[in-house]
DNA sequence: ACTGTTATTGCAACTCATTTTCAATAAGCC
DNA sequence: GGCTTATTGAAAATGAGTTGCAATAACAGT
């Protein structure tokens, strides 16, 4: 019973995200991976990230165009983003306002609670100065 | 400058919204749709929600899967959902816990607020019922 | 009611992220 | 090294949403 195989497209998807310090989509995440490892497959970029999302490696979220991106998922917190319209930058906003938000959920509609997908949308301060807003 | 034209398209998607007590996909719109008008197209459908969204009478949200849902607006109170990942209902979940937040926020990083997307997932009493979740 | 302008439509083709299929490959246990 | 089979590469398929364009119909002006 060998389940899983520690192959050189895991370990790269997986280094890729942790070397950049931000989200990235599927698609940015294989243009990466084609220049350290020509062949690699598309297809096998998105297994691998639905596998690290599935045991809990990355966290994965979704643009307004229902484009996902991952990131490494931090253990002991979780985050969201406030993602600016104009550069698309994805600033961390890690303080979660809705732990306590869910407890009183599920206590008071009998709902269960699994997670949520939270972010905030706007412009960053650079974009505001530049384009006036 | 007649701007807008009142078709017989545009008012069905929006009855069609009206009558469902819910959220529906443009799928799901385009499947009543033609039920009551055969020939209408998918693009008109969609063309429709896109300008209905714009002018602020149908708000837009975004499913796990990346498919977008739309509800009639409700001009003074912003909605969110709970969505139960067995059954596929949406709960109506109407207290924002963000509002506050979303002012703290703007203050403390110099990020300008424009909207959020929220949803929080998990299983109704039914389905926790059924499966004995 | 008739006419002209043009916003909107129907239809088909297209886009693009993601999924699937399947034969070929390579991890990892012996 | 050899065997088993999880994983891969490549290509095709899927499916939501978009786009181009000629035909249609809303509606303002007459
Ligand atoms: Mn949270
Ligand atoms: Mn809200
Ligand atoms: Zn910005
Ligand atoms: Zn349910």
């Amino acid at each position: 019973m060998s389940a899983v195989r520690n192959t050189k497209q895991k370990q790269l998807v997986l280094s890729l995200l942790k070397n950049s310090g931000r989200p990235m989509t599927a698609g940015e995440i294989y243009r990466l991976a084609v220049q350290q490892y020509p062949n690699i497959a598309k297809s096998t970029v998105y297994r691998n990230l639905e596998n690290l999302v599935s045991r809990g490696e990355v966290s994965q979220g979704m643009h307004q165009n229902g484009e996902s991106f991952y990131s490494i998922a931090d253990e002991n917190r979780h985050l969201h983003y406030m993602i600016c319209k104009g550069c698309k930058m994805m600033i961390d906003f890690p303080k979660c306002p809705l732990s306590n938000v869910e407890r009183e959920i599920a206590k008071s509609s009998g709902f269960y609670v699994t997670g949520h997908s939270l972010q905030i949308y706007g412009y960053c301060k650079n974009c505001r100065d530049k384009a006036k807003i």
